[in-house]
DNA sequence: CACCAATCTGACGGTTCGTCAGATTGTCGC
DNA sequence: GCGACAATCTGACGAACCGTCAGATTGGTG
């Protein structure tokens, strides 16, 4: 969650103009993000960028990471907004109209913020508590969402009892993700992203739902007893 | 795949003192890459570590990067001793058995060489054409091997024939790499390893053969005309 | 032991880092 | 318009790291 009242680095609650000038440092910080990589970071850049001296961005911020942290928190507030994608349910014919609608949603969310969730989730794997509590506010609502599709499959028999609902949810959101990073690679061999897509919402209902609607292929199940 | 001569920065063919002291280095910068993070590396501490002056550690490599490579590299050459694991077919009872074998080399595998390869698959989402080649290298043959059961899965009718078997095979690699990165979130959870393991197992099977065979759950598919 | 090639390093100019004390800017009462 | 005060910004500095020489050290060979 950002911060209501916008602080400069010694907690001191900061105006207008300070908000303006925190607000160009980080927008610098993120463009030279994308331009440079996450090892290409210079506080000295980011002051030219923004017309200031680097003396300013020490004002607001302790160091480079923590004007990360504020990006990150950012980015991790917008994906909130797909979460709506994944309440209606995925059973019957509609279903793989909704889960297309979910892979599109969260591959266009990561890929405008690519840079920092990249950044955000290497920092987390590496072991920072604080990019790792970012990480974990921004996947719990829609990770939650989708654990409840897998009970629910599980009870109508459509998943095996045994499998770790958790571990099916954070398989799906990986096989999306994957979908972003991979999306050179999928250009460079000639497949369209139309049918990169498609076939990730196929696998997506397979795994999170454990059916596979198509006209060309039908399942029928039989629950336990 | 390695030099068979090991080469300095300057590509002059070098002995067996050099040698050392260039394997030094290696162990150092890997070392250090896992206590301070990618971003935490210094070629200062580095030949501090390795009991040699920074100018030494410039003989062997131009950059820092340079030195990532080579471990890179080497982390990647490994995956290849797994790719057995995927030839066995995983149609029938013994399927579940050979998906988890795979899984655990694989998170096996990944756990060991986590710092490495976390760094080389940033630097290659970042752009970086070489660590791109890396990984590329690395994940060919296990691609390959994956997309070989999709096809076939395709064939028999177990999964649609709509299905791109790249993107298959790449959403399989990631639930695995995943299992990976979200293992001490599940700890937290008090989830055991086991449980997660059987999960991603029983995912993979159901993803890239298209079968679920489980005791309390059997699904009956019909092929295409 | 003298010599040579391979290997290593001290030391340097250049750059970035993070921190002051002091300069600049904006606002408010008059 | 004009002080005065608080908020904001910056020049300048010591410390640390970078990358590169020329020259020192090492180990083997005749």
């Amino acid at each position: 969650m950002s911060d209501l009242e916008v602080v400069a680095a010694d907690g001191r609650v900061i105006g207008e103009r300070a908000q303006r000038t925190r607000r160009r440092l980080l927008d610098a910080t993120a463009r030279l993000l994308g331009e440079r990589g996450a090892l290409g970071l210079r506080v000295v850049e980011i002051s030219r960028e923004s017309d200031a001296s680097p003396a300013t961005f020490y004002q607001y911020f302790t160091d480079v990471t923590e004007a990360l942290l504020a990006l990150a928190d950012e980015a991790t507030d917008e994906l909130d907004t797909i979460r709506a994608l994944v309440i209606p349910s995925w059973s019957g014919d509609g279903g793989l109209v909704h889960a297309r609608q979910l892979v599109e949603a969260f591959v266009e969310y990561r890929q405008r913020n690519r840079a920092i969730l990249r950044l955000r989730d290497l920092r987390a794997e590496e072991g920072d508590g604080r990019f790792r509590a970012v990480r974990q506010r921004g996947y719990a609502g829609l990770m939650s969402d989708l654990m409840t599709k897998v009970d629910l499959a599980k009870v109508a028999g459509r998943l095996p009892a045994a499998m770790n609902s958790y571990a099916v949810a954070g398989a799906a959101v990986a096989m999306m993700e994957r979908l972003v990073s991979y999306q050179p690679e999928f250009e460079r061999r000639g497949v369209d992203r139309e049918s990169m897509t498609e076939t990730i919402a196929l696998l997506l209902l397979n795994t999170v739902d454990g059916a596979l609607p198509c006209r060309e292929f039908s399942v029928r199940s039989e629950t336990a007893p």
